[in-house]
DNA sequence: TCGCATAATGTAATCGGTTACAGGTAAATT
DNA sequence: AATTTACCTGTAACCGATTACATTATGCGA
């Protein structure tokens, strides 16, 4: 494999000609200019990036850490992280901590050993539940919560979830069933909230029996929605907290018998793209996922870099989409 | 930043002993050991990977070039790709190409600059489809099709696709719709080739305008599906090549009033996550990718580290999973 | 013609690890 | 006691780029 060495013996030039022929081409003769370029190409010279990181003590790469790559809400975000990295000449490093703590640890330390600059962090965090990353280390959380300390960029998942019950009560409903993701995951908390908020503005009380626990797969949602089947006095709309365990909590419903929406709305968060194709489509908050991306990258970016940051933290706005998992509610 | 000179310094050693006690602590004292600890504890030492790397001549990173990270049937291969990483010490460089030449080729050059160590392709390609990865560099085709050429895992792509129609053959179906990928997609191309055995071995004569091209998103299925809905001589089953186009698809049948599967059977291909929860449940046929990605991984790495390989191609097996799109064709 | 500014180039140090090689000590063998 | 062997350690070269500094050549004004 040949070196720049190689390169400035054939151009009969010395290293730092070839070395500024590719980095500062202005401070080279035009002579000097020529015969590096042949020499590069007549011995196919690929400059070592290893070396010429190593030297500048940066690994232009970023972790990008993700509860889960196959989540269809993540793989937005990734996507639009990826293609601003790319912009910018940085990779990006996937780090799929499957929600464990080990694995989280295990991508902090390729930062602190220097293979990567910096960390895109997707799990929403918050005082409470620690995020672990040394405060030393450029890290932005691209999907935050209310509480979330440092850098960040997110949506008021409170007000958008205030919105979506707001209109669930605007069309009748009373009782309103939530599947809510874990308990303590920040999310859940900003937008159990907005909940209450809806129903506090509407002079509706609280139910604690109405709040089924799911974990945001489909799969939960399926099994989240039997505990309203079988209850007495039935919710007339479900509001879910993301799409996935909407989608799964259909098919519960529907194999119930029980027809969306005239029987029971229900309602989801984030928009994927199934939301539009499911039956009946999903009445949901779009989250601008690429935008999200986009904004947290380039933070980072400009941290890694040592640029001033105007702002290190960032609320989207989110868009409310009705389509026709809602109705209002039946008079019985 | 401390460096191992600093830890030798003070643990009173040469670097040279510093860096055996890190790679071959056996190879050292236990009281030199013993000295070394407490010097990197006391000065907090992390080891600088971009050295080691350079050094080694190795980034121990890996490339996968995908088309698309958003697309769920290709994230569950990620994801399993990047869990095998992760276990062999090896880093995910995500090359999402977005479809494009040009990006597929800057991911390359980065294998080329030494920044990865090899690839992972997870777009089909096939003599026809050049793949543009010049041949020194280590390459694995997660993804492959019939005419793959080099070190590949892969389906039956045909046999599998000539089950499905078999299977709708059997149910009594004569005229059975395609919703295909782009023409020239090596994927298309073997399960349409699978597709035309089953219709021989049956006697069924085949018809081109029973075919609609579409490009394996959601939409272009929907799109896709009007093709049939407007014919006079409607199909009474239809082979999707994948579960999204036949997820959109469904949502112009129901649209337009005609039962799945009671009117129409529909079938898909990859079986993503959302095959078993839309409504009615898709027939279709699984991929094992978890499988897949994990031998992929460990093809890739025995080519890296210049290990022997037993067999260059690897031919796993589908499972056909019959759930509720698929029905007897209507006596009429 | 001389002095000085400017431009182009070359020499060699440098980054932080790894490792070939040499040297030294103590235990084992003759 | 002499020789061999095993084991541990240290010195310094090395990987391939970048870049500070020195050097040389050229152009310009006085």
């Amino acid at each position: 494999m040949s070196s720049i060495r190689d390169v400035a013996r054939i151009a009969g030039v010395s290293v730092a000609t070839v070395s500024r022929a590719l980095s500062m081409p202005e401070k080279v003769s035009a002579e000097s200019l020529e015969k590096v370029h042949a020499a590069i190409a007549q011995v196919d010279y690929k400059p070592n990036m290893l070396a010429r990181n190593f030297r500048s003590a940066r690994s232009y790469a970023v972790v990008v850490l993700v509860p889960d790559i196959a989540n269809p809400f993540y793989s937005l975000f990734i996507r639009a992280l990826e293609d601003r990295a790319q912009q910018k000449g940085y990779a990006v490093l996937l780090g799929d901590t499957r929600g464990t703590h080990e694995r989280e640890l295990e991508y902090i330390r390729r930062v602190e050993t220097r293979l990567a600059d910096g960390i895109i962090q997707l799990r929403p965090s918050s005082e409470k539940s620690l995020n672990n990353i040394p405060a030393d280390i450029p890290c932005v959380n691209a999907c935050g919560c209310e509480y979330t300390t440092g850098p960040a960029i997110r949506i008021d998942n409170r007000a958008a979830a205030k919105t979506m019950v707001d209109y669930l009560i605007s069309l009748g409903h009373k009782r309103i069933g939530v599947i809510s993701g874990l308990k303590d995951n920040p999310h859940t908390v900003d937008r159990l909230e907005g909940y209450k908020d809806a129903l506090r503005s509407a002079g509706i009380e609280f139910d604690r029996d109405l709040i089924a626990e799911g974990d945001f797969t489909m799969w939960s949602g399926l099994n989240a929605a039997f505990q309203f089947c079988n209850m007495k006095n039935r919710p007339t709309a479900v509001f879910s907290m993301n799409d996935e365990m909407a989608i799964g909590a259909m098919q519960t419903l529907k194999a119930q018998g029980i027809r969306i929406p005239e029987d029971m709305s229900i309602t989801g968060f984030d928009d994927i793209a199934y939301a539009k194709y499911c039956d009946p489509s999903l009445t949901t908050i779009s989250q601008p996922a690429e935008e999200m991306g986009k904004m947290a990258m380039d933070m980072l970016l400009r941290i890694i870099e040592g640029e001033p940051l105007s702002q290190t933290e960032c609320v989207l706005p989110t868009e409310f989409i009705i389509r026709k998992s809602t109705a209002p509610v039946k008079i019985s």
